[in-house]
DNA sequence: GCTTAATATGCCTTGACACGTATATGCTAT
DNA sequence: ATAGCATATACGTGTCAAGGCATATTAAGC
């Protein structure tokens, strides 16, 4: 971990499973250090340098409790994360109709969401030779 | 990129930057790999990786179309998102009073949210001799 | 058949990051 | 001052995934 102040986006912040159980514990109540580090089963090294990416992400702040530090956590990235959902959430939530609007913006065809390794053959498509480029 | 499925989280999934500029094309309309690969100044096997982690996450489907793919967005893992985000989301959204409650479950003091080096003595708290362990 | 366009995949390299361990720093009470 | 607890940081290591490049696959038109 070097002095190189590395701005992580909150996107990678969340990504890491520990981190994650860190802020779920801290939904409920702050926590200090020790207490993380027993309800998780982690090392406290980890939970210590999980907590500073996490506070230097601005989703915990700590507070000085004796020889303790209680976190707690802080709204901003998570309304971060709130607005970049925010637009994609016209394809799920409330009614379908945007959902389906875009649904039959194509024509029905097969769709698959694994590996497309065997295609089907389409006849019908007669399409003129491709010179996009 | 094995032949393994590797399980990724949705959150590392859309930890990826290009991943999530892919997304959020995909958003005003479904796309082919070439317009994605021209909009976004990224080469064809990039997105063709990104796309294929894209779809075996479930947040996008392939359709085809002469030699061409189409991919739009899938409403599934984003639900997920939503519904991780939602414990959370008493912390901002609302009323400030679960925020407040929170806020003031300890006297007021000191707080940051950078680097703790330099810390206040506080002379007031006279504490017992920790004995947790 | 061949050619070209469109997309997918394989291989290799590189960098970032999480982990473990040891150690440093800070605080409190004796 | 000294000891012990609580937390932070430094260092070395391994792993995994993204990027770059070449190549394979599929489809369509000639």
């Amino acid at each position: 971990m070097g002095y190189i102040q590395r701005v992580e986006s909150v996107f990678e912040i969340i990504a890491e499973p520990n981190r994650r159980a860190i802020l779920s514990l801290l939904v409920s109540s702050q926590q200090s250090v020790g207490e993380i580090e027993r309800q998780l089963r982690m090392p406290q090294p980890a939970v210590s340098k999980h907590l500073r990416v996490l506070r230097e992400a601005g989703f915990v702040e700590s507070m000085v409790d004796a020889q303790r530090r209680l976190y707690r956590l802080k709204p901003g990235p998570f309304q971060e994360l709130d607005a970049w959902l925010a637009r994609f959430r016209r394809f799920w939530s409330g009614h379908i109709d945007a959902l389906d609007r875009h649904l039959d913006h194509m024509d029905r065809q097969q769709y698959g969401s694994s590996t497309p390794t065997k295609r089907k053959t389409n006849p019908k498509t007669t399409r003129p030779k491709p010179r996009t480029r």
